[in-house]
DNA sequence: AAATATCCTACTAAATTAGTAGGAATTAAT
DNA sequence: ATTAATTCCTACTAATTTAGTAGGATATTT
């Protein structure tokens, strides 16, 4: 499942997809909206800036925008800064591999088949974009 | 994620594929073959039991079987019974589906996009089974 | 300089996960 | 019948993660 705050994320991200090419939003403005907890909400956008979806203004006139066009930021990469994984075992995860004690992973019968539903997983939210989740919307 | 504890029902019930058609296993055996704490894995295979997994027999020569074959068992079932659900958000779950706060079902791309994803995930956990665990390994 | 907004660090509370303890119930063998 | 072996049950504790808060620092505009 992903955490509350992957899913405050996905609804800010959508709001600013809705808003993408018009004035920044604010914090402030989003928090009320989507009734997310402000300085929660704080700390996700930033989030998501330091790791290049998001740009912000300071000041008067300022807020939050999307740095690229909404169809080109997907699903899975949203998840992966906010909630982590998406496999369901570490050592079946391509962006956070953990080796698994107490098994061989050459022979794991289990981690193959992580492998292969992670890859399911994974094909729909790569294609899936906050284009998608707006327009559908 | 999985938890730990599904981790080692997984680890478990591989163990007792392997054996099936054989005499009960014990508990403290898979504890130690497994690397199992015992009495944790004492609730496990408990659950697993009241969900029609096992069966079970106490006394000397006693221990845990599997019910059905190995085959039989698909890996969805195992996880919805250990660890919760399969979808990533509760609205889109089938087995454990709740209704969000804040956003009107019929028309959230959120939601639609989980049960896209759910669906890819599903289609590989109903599919492969305990019988694919210990073959592949 | 004042007002407006994001940014940063650190803390607290709540919930979930992981694991333990101790004995009750059942079965098999002697 | 008694003992030994095993699962079964209830409840507790510890550790970790998630959720949310507090307060001020920094940058920008007017």
């Amino acid at each position: 499942m992903l955490s509350k705050k992957t899913q405050y994320a996905f609804r800010a991200l959508a709001h600013l997809a809705v808003n993408y090419g018009k004035e920044p939003v604010k914090i402030s403005h989003i928090s009320i909206k989507e009734k997310i907890p402000l300085k929660f909400l704080e700390n996700i956008l930033n989030e998501l800036k330091k790791e290049d979806i998001l740009e912000s203004k300071k000041g008067k006139g300022g807020g939050y925008i999307l740095k690229i066009s909404p169809k080109k930021i997907n699903l899975a990469k949203v998840i992966r800064i906010i909630n982590g994984p998406i496999a369901l075992v570490p050592c079946a995860s391509l962006n956070f591999y953990e080796k698994c004690t107490d098994c061989d992973e050459e022979t794991c019968g289990t981690r193959k088949m992580m492998i292969i539903a992670r890859d399911a997983t994974l094909k729909v939210l790569e294609k899936k974009t906050l284009h998608d989740l707006i327009t559908e919307r």
